[in-house]
DNA sequence: ATATAAACAGAACGTTCGGTCTGTTTCAAG
DNA sequence: CTTGAAACAGACCGAACGTTCTGTTTATAT
C-alpha cells in the first residue's frame, strides 16, 4: 500500500531504461513484497527462502539469482521499508503531538509494512550479520526522524534535546506495542492503552510557531 | 541471580524427598538455568537443544528424559521465570511510582532472567503453540501485578481501572525499551529514556495512604 | 547475426534441527 | 535380593533450511 505501482516509476534511480533492468526490478519488488507479506503472516523465524518463492510467484532460481543470501534479501527489504515511512512523507503535521503520535501509530507502525519492519528489527537483535548491515540504514532514518521533530515541535519543560528524548520514547513505546498487539486478542485494548499514552505524553510538547 | 541456590531449597513443593526426586529437580534446574544463559546470550533462534545440552553439562539423553519436547523445556522455563518475578516479591514499595518504575526495570526487566523471559515472549507471538501453552501463566502474572498495582496505587486523574492502564503502559515501554538496549551501544542512552519516561508517568499516580 | 552475459529454472548438497529409539546404570519398592 | 521403573547416555532418523551448482532461455551490445 505504501509502495504502490506508482512508487516503482517515480523511483530516484535513473528509472531503469532497459527491458532488463525493468525485469530485475519487477523482480526484485515482487521478492520483497512477498518477503513483508510473510514476515507479517509469519514471522521472521517462519519466513523461510521457500515460503518467500511460494508468495512472489518466482522460481527458486530467480530469487538466488537477485538475492545470493536471505541475509541480502532482508537487507534491501528493510531498505524498502525505511523509504516510504520517513516522517517527511506527511503523516506529521503538528497540529498536536497526540494527534500525531495517534496518527504514527496508525498509518505507519500498525500496518502491514510496520510490522514487518519490526519482525526484521528483532531478528536483527540476536543476528549480528544482519545488524550490522541493517544499522546505517535504521540510524540514517531515526537522525531524520529526530530532525523532523525537532523542526516541528518544541519541549514544553526543557530544551530542543527533550524533544527528541520524547519522541524517543514515544517509539520505543510503540514498538512495546507492537509485541503486546500480538497477545492481546481483544482489538480495543490496544487503542485504548494508545490513547492514555498519547493523552499522558502529548502535552509535553507543542508545535512550534511556524514561520 | 533471582534464581540463586537458596531458592532451590525454599521451594514450594514439598521440598523432594527421595533422591530419584532430587536429581530430578535438581537436573531440571540446572537445564532451565542453561536455557536462560542461552536465551539472553544468543536468543531465542540461537537457542538450540544441543546448545542448552552443552551449557547445562547434562547429555542428549538425559535432557530429552526431562524435557520431551523443546516446547516443554520453554514451558517449565517460564514458569520458573515467572515466580519470583511476582511484584508480591517486593520489588514495589509504594514510596512513588517514579522510583517504583525505575526499580522495576533495573531489579527485574534488566536482568539476564528478565530478557530470557522477553526472548520465550518474542518468540511465542509467532509460534501459536508456544503462546498457547504460556498463555495461563502470563495472565496469572498480569493479573496478579494489575491486582497488586491497584492495591498499592490510586490514580490523580480517574479511575482504579485507570491504574491498571497506567501500568500497562510502563510494562509495555518496558518491553520496549528491552528491544531498542540490543541496538543502542550507548549505555546512558537507555537509563536516560528510562528516568525521563518515570519522569513523566509518575505524577499520574499516588501512593494509597497506608491503612 | 552472433557472442556474451544476465535472467531464470530446478536439481543437488551439506548442515542443523528437534524428535525418536536402543541400550545401560541407578535407585527404591516389595 | 530381586525386580521394575526411572535417570541417563548416545546413536539414529527424517525434515527443513540456506547455499551451490548445472543447465536453459532471453535480451543486448557489437
Amino acid at each position: 500500500m505504501v509502495l504502490d505501482e506508482a512508487a516503482t516509476s517515480r523511483a530516484d534511480v535513473p528509472a531503469a531504461k532497459t527491458k532488463k533492468q525493468r525485469q530485475t526490478e519487477v523482480a526484485k519488488h515482487r521478492i520483497c513484497d512477498a518477503v513483508v507479506d510473510c514476515l507479517d503472516e509469519f514471522g521472521y523465524a517462519e519466513t523461510s527462502i521457500k515460503r518467500v518463492q511460494a508468495r512472489a510467484g518466482v522460481s527458486r532460481g530467480a530469487l538466488t539469482h537477485h538475492f545470493p543470501s536471505k541475509e541480502e534479501m532482508m537487507v534491501e527489504t528493510v531498505e524498502r521499508l525505511l523509504q516510504p515511512a520517513r516522517p517527511k512523507s506527511g503523516v506529521l503535521k503538528a497540529s498536536s503531538a497526540e494527534k500525531d503520535l495517534l496518527k504514527l501509530w496508525a498509518r505507519v507502525v500498525d500496518t502491514k509494512e510496520g510490522r514487518a519492519l519490526v519482525e526484521i528489527l528483532v531478528a536483527a537483535r540476536t543476528d549480528k550479520g544482519l545488524h550490522a548491515r541493517i544499522s546505517p540504514g535504521l540510524s540514517r532514518y531515526n537522525d531524520g526522524f529526530n530532525a523532523e521533530v525537532v523542526r516541528l515541535y518544541e519541549s514544553v519543560d526543557l530544551d530542543d534535546g527533550d524533544v527528541a528524548t520524547l519522541w524517543t520514547i514515544c517509539r520505543v513505546f510503540l514498538r512495546g506495542l507492537h509485541m503486546q498487539e500480538r497477545f492481546d486478542a481483544k482489538p480495543g485494548h490496544t487503542a485504548k492503552i494508545m490513547k492514555r499514552f498519547a493523552e499522558i505524553i502529548g502535552p509535553h510538547m507543542r508545535p512550534r510557531e511556524v514561520e
